[in-house]
DNA sequence: GTGAAAGCGCTAACAA
DNA sequence: TTGTTAGCGCTTTCAC
């Protein structure tokens, strides 16, 4: 019957069709538990999300749910809430349920401890990298991402840019002013002052906008560690008289619809392709379970999106 | 040893110690696939998602989380994307993998065909209904909710309240609307206008507040359908020269963070309790697997959360 | 209080 | 080409 119903197996094309017909009429649905038992494999995984409001980890998710082939993996998705203690029980949780690997999405890029408790399936970290070498993470390179972002301003004309981003202790708010002083530098421009240093939030880049105005007048680009600062760069510099993109052109990163698009004018972002470190992820997850682990740190590139708000200056 | 273990059967207490701790000695951790084969219950359960953004979905991932206590029971996440082919899909999978329920996540209010391919399990769906009457719903009291925020609005001295909101066709657009017409006759008011219905974004509320207050100059408060519309009519109010709150007053609907702290001022919102529509659903869930369905629509509460845009008016 | 054995639903190997 | 059987790892029952 396991035969008919899977396709192996020497049998007439005629059985076979007769099976299928009959466990069609009754219902029938083979147990992919009682499989599972025998060959050891669930065709499941666990995606652990530490950021609850999921703006990094459901398009992880969408990613993985793409590499994992609709349905034919499926994944046990836990929320840690960011506790550790949470983590670890989760973790459990999922290993006593024999999921055939493990996908940690991160909620900043800063690395983070591997797992606990050794799980004995093999684990890919996404978004946020394991400070473990040995683990297999995949990241996005927001360096480069920066450097497109300041490059784009440069291609299109702007000379005295300006750098507004997030908490000094971020790494990806270093990653992202490296980016930025190497495109400058390659182009032999310098950052206008020195970065701003802040919080994530539009009201930060509301006060730092009419801040920059003050000290550095002369400004013709602002690039933003974030849509939310972008946008309050916006409505700050606008608040100033500066005209965005005319007077000032604006990039922010995270290419996040709501903010972006919400914004006036619509914000050219630095998208960091998060769906497609899920497709990574989920992809080497695959592999690993197959073929054993591949560690390393795989990176995916990220991508600009041109909007409105570094529209070249009409003038 | 399995009575040891899960601390059934008569055991000496020593025994039990000793056989847990050569256990734990030697990493082993049991199997949760093959008790379930025995048991035929999984202590898994799947969530459909809809809405590929989240933002609807995954709160109640969040209170369903909660309900199923802490990874006692696990969700398998499936997004959709909306797609019914998909979703059949999925569905079947998740049989296949004996799921002990699902839970079905909507993306709008508006009442959804129940899940095809008769699922053996019970089925709960979430913020939106089935359109089936004998399936288990668990809703947001959509109707409350704005009848609370008309009413805040009142308390707090508006007379003069308009009401800008999303598509015609949403079910939440028209019981918002019944909502509203229903506080203000019960207080012998009326509503300023027509309802004004457009998109959900902020750039149709900019648009709306333009032209409200061309045509009705004198309005004191506006209760929008969402919070990017409320959004987006804080600002063409500003540019209209109308100050937020002292002549203006605004509340909206999704309490959605980036949108509500964002807004200047910070919005005044119906938070949907998203959270705990899962939380009940996850609960209902667990009470139909074990005792079986309880067909019916549970109904969740709203909740205003005040802030600076519906403070009284100063003067 | 402890050990042995049956069987959950499937697959793979083997016998007919 | 088809039918039979052992056994995956657990829990439960029953004998000791």
């Amino acid at each position: 019957m396991s035969k008919a119903l899977n396709g192996r197996g020497q049998l007439r094309d005629e059985t076979r069709a007769r099976v299928q017909a009959v466990a069609h009429e009754l219902g029938f649905v083979p147990s992919a538990v009682a499989a599972s038992l025998l060959t050891g494999r669930t065709y499941t995984v666990g995606l652990i999300m530490t950021d609850h409001h999921g703006r990094f980890s459901l398009p992880v998710l969408h990613g993985a749910e793409d590499a994992l082939g609709w349905g034919e993996t499926l994944a046990l998705v836990c929320d840690t809430r960011d506790d550790p203690i949470r983590e670890q029980h989760y973790v459990r949780s999922l290993i006593r349920r024999r999921v055939d690997g493990i996908i940690v999405a991160g909620r900043r890029t800063d690395p983070r401890p591997p797992l606990g408790g050794r799980p004995p399936v093999p684990v890919v970290y996404a978004f946020a990298r394991s400070s473990d070498a040995a683990d297999c993470s995949v990241v996005v390179n927001e360096e480069a991402g920066a450097r497109e972002a300041v490059e784009h301003l440069i291609r299109t004309g702007r000379r005295r840019i300006a750098h507004v981003t997030g908490p000094r202790g971020h790494a990806s708010v270093r990653t992202r002013v490296d980016g930025t002083r190497h495109a400058l530098h390659e182009a032999g421009l310098e950052l206008v002052g020195e970065p701003w240093y802040g919080g994530w939030s539009e009201v930060w880049g509301r006060f730092a906008a009419a801040a920059l105005t003050r000290s550095h007048p002369d400004v013709d680009a602002v690039f933003c560690g974030s849509d939310a600062i972008a946008r309050g760069v916006a409505d700050g510099l606008r608040e100033c008289g500066r005209r965005v993109p005319d007077d000032v052109a604006l990039v922010g990163v995270d290419n996040w619809q709501p903010t972006a698009e919400g914004c006036r004018p619509p914000l050219t972002s630095v998208d960091l392709n998060l769906q497609e470190v899920g497709r990574t992820a989920g992809a080497l997850l695959l592999r690993a379970i197959e073929y054993g682990a591949a560690p390393g740190i795989h990176t995916v590139p990220c991508r600009l999106v041109v909007r409105a708000s570094s529209a070249p200056a009409s003038g």
